[in-house]
DNA sequence: GTATTTATTTGCGTATGCGTTAATAAATGT
DNA sequence: ACATTTATTAACGCATACGCAAATAAATAC
């Protein structure tokens, strides 16, 4: 019925969704520079609509404009992800507990709770993809339901940053049971307007995610991706 | 000697810094439109500068590009004034709590105490501009010290936003004595290295401030500038 | 006089071309 | 053999050109 993204995209737009789906599935390797003209090739486009492209992923901090030297894909360094990390920890924490001042009905709440059930679903089912499927999922609804526009953009830019890692490391770690639990106790102070406790309890829950990503790529000498 | 910024800046650099200047200055006005063409000639270059310096004004949230209605200059109304404030509090808040970590000497220190003083000075001269150019030390300073460049940019970023609406409020509030007094607290905490001290109080600082912008703009019936 | 169609203008999206300059290779000298 | 200079190449920055679509004006119908 509703084709939202009607097909009508600039070629810049193509470009962007492109070239960030090549960074993200690890097809332009953390690192690797890539000359306008190659990808504008590549994207059957002229450089004009790459260069654009790449002039707002680069203020995106995914990709960095070296003249001669191409279009870098930014990799992201051990120092990188506690930057990030922090920064995340803290605005979703707030929206979290913005998002129990509102006062939401369950009903407002059923995408968070929908998105919790499906996590609970793929760890017994032991879909890792569907998890992280999931969990994406309830940080972006969480955030939204902080009602600030521009922790929604923050957040969004610093976890596309660190996309690649975790992808990286979705089949490390341990699964996420502890992690879902955190989840269901944040919704429920959320849905009790209780701020104090929805800030609190996300803000260790980050915390944790952070040490355990920072300790993971430690122990797997991956100090770059 | 240093001539750091060697004069030899691309067009498109130029135009950034142009436009940024015109934005801040007031002579493009907050909901005004402008031509691609109209820069351009302004400037002294052609089009393509000029859409690229817009295309990254605009995912700093400065501008906004419309087809065929020119290049926006974003107004900024009480709610976004509200966004940002909440992120800024939140992030230079952390920022101070990592800065005490540090474990830095007093000479560390010298151009945080610097601004302080400044400000002091400013306020015992009744000159609230160079009041407004110490305190903006100040924050820049403060953040820097959190040693987390993501940080820094974000601050930056939702800073130029709400530059106007200072300057504009600027002569309009009560003589930042309080506010003074905040800043040297901040600055004992983290030369003694209380994290927790120098959270809560820059905490309490930046909301007092957001408040007072807020009911501010809201008596002067400026809902968006 | 209003509504609908048609014509015209205008601004943007994108392709293309070219001069400049950094990077690399070749050449020359020591 | 190595350093230094010179030549060559290549990539980018920016200007320019142009078609397309949206917005506006003009014209026609009712």
């Amino acid at each position: 019925m509703k084709n939202l993204d009607d097909r009508v995209l600039s070629s810049t737009q193509r470009a962007v969704q492109s070239l960030r789906e090549l960074i993200f599935c690890g097809e332009l390797p953390a690192g690797s520079d890539h000359l306008e003209a190659e990808l504008a090739e590549r994207f059957g486009m002229s450089r004009t609509p790459v260069r654009e492209a790449a002039l707002v992923l680069e203020s995106q901090g995914l990709v960095e404009m070296r003249p001669r030297k191409g279009i870098r894909i930014l990799p992201v360094s051990a120092d990188d992800m506690r930057e990030i990390y922090d920064v995340l920890t803290e605005l979703e924490s707030l929206a979290a507990q913005q998002a129990a001042l509102q006062g939401y009905q369950a009903s407002d709440l059923k995408n968070l709770e929908a998105a919790i059930n499906d996590m609970d679903d793929a760890i017994k089912a032991g879909d890792l993809e569907a998890w992280a499927q999931a969990d994406d999922r309830f940080h972006t609804e969480l955030v939204r339901l902080g009602k600030n526009a521009r922790i929604e953009a923050i957040v969004a830019m610093m976890s596309d940053q660190v996309k690649r890692a975790r992808a990286l490391t979705l089949f490390m770690r341990p699964l996420p049971v502890k992690s879902n639990e955190d989840h269901r106790m944040v919704f429920e102070a959320i849905k009790r307007g209780d701020a104090d406790a929805a800030h609190r309890i996300h803000k260790s829950h980050r915390q944790n995610a952070k040490d355990m990503l920072i300790a993971l790529l430690r122990t797997n000498r991956l100090s770059r991706i």
